[in-house]
DNA sequence: ACGTTATTTGATTTATTTATCAAATAATCT
DNA sequence: AGATTATTTGATAAATAAATCAAATAACGT
């Protein structure tokens, strides 16, 4: 995994600090968990401290060796739940896309779909120069 | 991912089944999601068809771009509640619009605007012919 | 400090997700 | 029906998680 995913992650949630904080809570071990979850011991290491992307059954695995859920694992920190209520302003604006004849409201998602896939092409430049 | 496995995720949680419903109720297609999360398209129909076993972080990724938080997305049936009578889909985009740039977002909506004052115009050149 | 257990890290192999492109199928609209 | 759009599926390459084993640290109790 690189920096840049690693930095994605981190901006998402710390799901591997949210994993660790459960199990000392309960006062387990890395490896009884593990055990329980069939799983090698070091990788569970490696997902509590971030070094790696689980997957999301892993993740819901282990949610339940650990005695929770999901939601319980992972609720805390979910930062989305603010960044999401959306700009008043915004939305009175985008209501009015409501009031255009289909031509014209299709026309105008082109462009937004143009735009989202500009902005896409320029992520994977700049990220295509990083490497260089 | 063998069978063994995917009978695993199926006995936690059909994750992409969550998905589907909630991009279906946003009227939002797999292209849409899929370009605002610069992921591939036909991986994003794997993974709501739950042909594959997706990353944590594309799960916080496919919630953001659908505008919900992860216990929302898990939780899927929720959104029905809030389902009210006018276009959601218009609303929805918002989570597009969202993932652009101040300059493009103005752009946007400056488009937006001459659009409705368009119509605005005509609808009042019509209006007027009728009276003649 | 010593010994024990717990955790982290490294190296290697295997399994699987993801990206990409193409093509087939399904769904939708006129 | 025909056309257009949306979705599914296939094949292949590349990136990366997971399994395994070993060894180095760290943490902890005595």
């Amino acid at each position: 995994m690189n920096d840049e995913i690693r930095c994605a992650i981190k901006h998402y949630m710390n799901i591997g600090e949210q994993i660790k904080k459960t199990r000392t809570a309960k006062n387990l071990s890395q490896k009884e968990v593990a055990l329980a979850l069939e799983m090698d011991q070091a990788q569970f290491s490696r997902i509590e401290n971030g070094k790696t992307d689980p997957s999301f059954s892993t993740i819901e695995k282990i949610a339940h060796a650990l005695g929770v859920g999901l939601v319980e694992l992972v609720n805390a920190d979910d930062i989305f739940k603010e960044v999401n209520s959306y700009d008043k302003s915004i939305f009175e604006k985008l209501a009015l896309v409501d009031q255009l004849e289909e031509k014209e409201k299709s026309a105008f998602f082109s462009i937004l779909d143009a735009l989202v896939s500009k902005k896409r092409l320029k992520d994977t430049l700049s990220h295509a120069l990083n490497m260089i």
